[in-house]
DNA sequence: AATGAATGAGTTTTCATTCAT
DNA sequence: CATGAATGAAAACTCATTCAT
């Protein structure tokens, strides 16, 4: 009854952003073929005519989601720009990306829940998506270290926090709409990398003695020299 | 045949922390009421002695989250205590609560993902958790910028980015455990207090010779132990 | 709703029992488990607290239609009887055993037809069942030989034809219930006993110069002398 | 695109033997349309030009079964022949007929499977098949035993079983490929012309120079060679 | 109170058949 | 004619919930 399709590829494309969005409205969970289905404006049975079950479709959307990641991870590379701005370029668009398709933020949460419960393997391996979402911003910051931007000693628990700071906004965000997405981005940067301290105020109100943060110096004065080559050693 | 249950409020705590355990072990769609019975060690029916219904068991344990976070943010009243200080101890009982009951953490991701879809009642009110959680943090830091600690103009966009380094941790640890938790609350103060950059102290926050939750080691496996020093690009 | 059931085994038999005779009336192909439920006087889903699944079903018909085969075979060991006299005794209760369960007959030939296509093992192998079946037929046949009933030189092929004949009447009967199923298992002994020839009249119509029947000598002699004991050497 | 079809009816033919080869590899009621298609190297589609449905690939299957055993029924009306001799033939053939399309011997299984529940048309009539089947027979031992070479009183049970042992020996070859098919016609024959009994004539069936259908080997595998000489008690 | 057999609505998945190209 | 995407009516199977014991 419907026209033939021509391309099978686009047919596929079609029905992923419907499930998408139809994730995104009603949860992995409750949401059936046949919501996919009738958000795509095809019959049930279509669905399967590219994608192999159920769970296919969730596949597909984590890797929808993991290619997204990768290409907000493509600001690590950015040529001749120093360190501190690529990553203030990664969290905005970051935030960005994700803010142009909300319904990929919501969906992630559901990848949250869903990525554990099955030991497996690949489908859903959420914990390499982060793990390399880490690494870059870690590597990021170690580079911001080199070029003098960033305090020396910083890391993957650094980075952790970063990228926790990012994705908690955005669950904060999906929680509750009334949170303000924008500006969030910056505001996560401004907070990283300058604190909330008093301004200049590099008074830590008490020592150290056996805490076990990991910070080897303290106060190592201020501004170190900028250099600006690639994350020199 | 079972001897009498002494208490009904006893005996429903019991199935709810099963059924956490099951939760945490399969995630809330893929439990059914017949495996929390197992875990529980009870029959079937008798879930619904307690529980009304599935969804029910869901919104208990979505109760006993918020009950933890209430307990959390009891720290932001402590009197005579230093705003910041309150705030670091804010942070770190509110990880070391989750880490001290990772099952009820994983659920956690279940909650955000059920929290939405079901608009009328409202069992699972993620939305006003967060406000209250993001409130208190707010209310905390405008008073340690009060106290000249906190540089002025600061709000709930800080808080939110606070609260969101928490949980954004808290996520990355249940998707990956080799994520070291343990240390992990004492960065994010750290980072959010005195930022990254070079000119920020890289102050701890002060040691808590009592602090008022026992941060167990959370054990985390390999990489648990962080390397300190400078990870040279 | 329904009564509390007391005994597990015996609602699996109630199942089974009705699953056959659905099968017998509709074939396996058309029966739907709600079919066998109705027939049944349960729900659907009763079904499967006896059954794992429909394939289990289909096993357990196999499973009963084997058990009333080796009851079958237990005539063949009979003491102190000759063993033509088992021989008829046996073909007899396989015709009586099927004429009793008509159902079990139909259901025959939908296992002949399940049988194969399923390469890997167990549940349906109707060939071992056959082989069993053939092997206690020759045995008899030669039992019966060794005590002079029958001629020397009998063996797998006989027995193959003995069998085939109790089958091949049976699967007639089904296709054609005019076929008058009592008696046939008399005609069935006397056929395959004495023959169609006329009386007496051992002339063989020509000799046999190279056919591929395997039979080693002709004519050997009348009566050879009736030994009763068990089955001697 | 393919060049377009010569003959309707030849392709019919393809597909039917296709649809043949499938149902006899999985049975009918594995049978997917798209199964047959693939083996007849057409698109699914156009199974339907020459099909009206896929209950009309079985009708067409049971058609072919039915001229199959016309053809072997041509052996009744040899002219000049002894009655006795046109049953060995007919036997024969029969066995031949099958054994040189096994395909179509696996699906008669299927067919009388499926024989029954269809009562509305009759494209299946198994019934009548079988019925002219006995009739031939029946009349070809009336006039043998008119000829003198049967003894008299033999009539349509004798008939039932002489059909019977065909085709339940040809079922044990499908249940069991180690089953020798090739001289169990012969077998047939002789058990039920002479009998097994001591006093009757093992006479094998007169060699027959220039058999009129072909007796292929069925190459049964192992055990297809069988041990002649009397296989001691 | 506790139990677990029974229920049946709800979901996924399959596949015969149609028909626009 | 040939094709294969699209359809939607089945059918197997699951599981929350009930309730007789």
């Amino acid at each position: 009854m419907a026209p033939k399709r021509v391309d099978r590829s686009a047919r596929r494309e079609e029905i992923l952003s419907a499930a998408v969005r139809v994730f995104a409205r009603q949860g992995f969970a409750a949401t059936r073929i046949e919501d996919v289905a009738a958000e795509a404006g095809i019959a049930k049975g279509s669905v399967y005519l590219s994608f192999s079950s159920r769970d296919d479709l969730l596949a597909a959307a984590f890797a929808r989601l993991a290619d997204r990641s990768a290409g907000v991870l493509g600001h690590t590379t950015a040529e001749g720009v120093p360190a501190v701005e690529r990553l203030t370029r990664l969290v905005r668009s970051a935030v960005a990306m994700l803010a142009d398709e909300p319904e990929l933020t919501r969906v992630m949460v559901d990848l949250w829940a869903a990525g554990r419960h099955r030991g497996d393997a690949a489908p859903l391996d959420m914990a390499t998506v982060y793990r390399e979402y880490r690494g870059a911003v870690a590597g990021l910051l170690r580079e911001a270290a080199g070029e003098g931007d960033l305090r020396p000693g910083i890391g993957e628990p650094e980075a952790t926090v970063v990228v926790g700071a990012i994705e908690g906004c955005l669950v904060q965000w999906l929680m509750d709409p009334a949170v303000p997405l924008a500006g969030l981005a910056d505001t996560v940067v401004g907070v990283c990398l300058s604190g909330l301290r008093s301004d200049g105020a590099a008074s830590p109100p008490c020592p150290l003695p056996a805490a076990p943060v990991p910070v080897t110096d303290t106060g190592n004065g201020p501004g170190a020299g900028r250099t600006q080559g690639p994350s020199g050693a």
